[in-house]
DNA sequence: GTAATAGTGTCTGTCAGACAATATCGG
DNA sequence: CCGATATTGTCTGACAGACACTATTAC
């Protein structure tokens, strides 16, 4: 007889909160009690899901009723000792989601920064899942144009940069970012203008729905020799 | 009720066979009926497993008592429709292994060069299996050392571009490859020597058992303009 | 004008591709 | 010597980082 092995879809849903990447947290009692918050997770449902990312949207929108821009498979955990009673499988995504039109406030739910949950002790191993998905985000954001499914549709090439810099957690050059944007030819401008006490700045966005791929990635600040 | 949900893991061994990437192949019953021919597989054992990655190992065994120098998960495959009557959940890795003191010819087992595996019709969804994990293979290829685990411990640079090409398909510039591979320092030189009727080759050996991450990727031929 | 942010010019450094030249063996 | 493969020299081109400079707005 084989016991039955239960399986879960986990999904870490990253946002931008003021120049903050901050990830979903569900199910917490308070605020204060983080030991009780964890991730937003669905058991496949072999009705309802036609795939594993159907459940994976599932478990978001249970969450908080919103909607990724931008999905994809980190990893699958299974073993005997990663919950304590039993085998356990977890299938982990992370998605990418913007921050308009958001529920904010919603009870049993918050978006906490990435950096203060890898300080804190989430529920299970859920903070191990939150920095897998953290690192597989930071890796791809080197070399790919991920960072702007954090923006809103029409946004300003400095939002361009300060989603790069929340992402990756280092400053990352106007100029050399600029030109990677531009010469790629997967932005368009819309014609607007964001107007604030200071020169204007030209909005774009994205031609495709998909991410683009760089040739080479971003290699942060020179050590100085 | 919940039905219970089949869980296999799969596995994608790539070795090197006079220079062609090769798939090892299992449970097939004649060299020319190829759609009996599947990959390795095993189903989770809770009580053997202590993990996902025992459970790919035993994978590999039970297929043909190799062992892996390199192990890497590529994604989870889970759907209603991919096989034919219900739902089912697919772990996919892929293995690098060395062709020396490899046992050939066993019965229900063969290694079948890439080539012929994406033109051939393999049971179920494996051809599909595969071809994602040559692709994660190739893309990884393109900037770490891992062509390298399909080689004997002790190999010449000539081997190593053999290696890369017949991993990514294409031929690869003898003077880049080498100045990538010898200002990375994870090469150390055994201070043997390969002859033949021309001048000796330096022998190499790996200095650790981990693959080197390179800052850029080999672009590949440039484009006449 | 000033403060503030948007956007550009241009130099340097690194490293991949191209490809010719040289080195060292067996026979 | 020749044939074959190993190994090196060196030029070019693409593109990232550094950083100073100019541009345009609100006030």
């Amino acid at each position: 007889m084989t016991k039955s092995l239960q399986v879960t879809v986990n999904v870490v849903a990253f946002s931008l909160q003021e120049n903050h990447l901050c990830v979903l947290l569900a199910n917490g009692i308070d605020r204060h009690k983080v030991d009780t918050w964890q991730l937003p997770e669905s058991l496949i449902d072999i009705e309802q899901d036609l795939s594993l990312e159907d459940t994976a949207k599932r478990a978001l929108q249970t969450a908080n009723g919103i909607e990724a821009l931008y999905l994809e498979q980190v990893q699958t955990i299974g073993s005997k000792n990663r919950l304590p009673n039993e085998w356990s499988l977890a299938v982990l995504y992370y998605a990418l989601v913007r921050n308009d039109n958001m529920i904010k406030n919603q009870a049993n739910v918050c978006w906490m920064p990435v950096e203060e949950v890898l300080l804190s002790k989430i529920a299970f191993d859920h903070q191990a899942l939150i920095a897998e998905s953290l690192q597989r985000l930071q890796n791809k954001s080197l070399y790919t144009s991920l960072p702007i499914f954090l923006l809103h549709q029409e946004f300003t090439l400095t939002e361009v940069q300060r989603a790069y810099e929340a992402v990756l957690g280092f400053s990352v050059e106007k100029k050399s970012l600029r030109r990677r944007l531009l010469d790629a030819d997967f932005l368009e401008e819309t014609g607007n203008i964001r107007r604030a006490s200071h020169r204007p700045a030209q909005l774009y966005r994205l031609s495709l729905p998909k991410p683009y791929f760089f040739a080479r990635i971003i290699e942060g600040a020179r050590e100085h020799k």
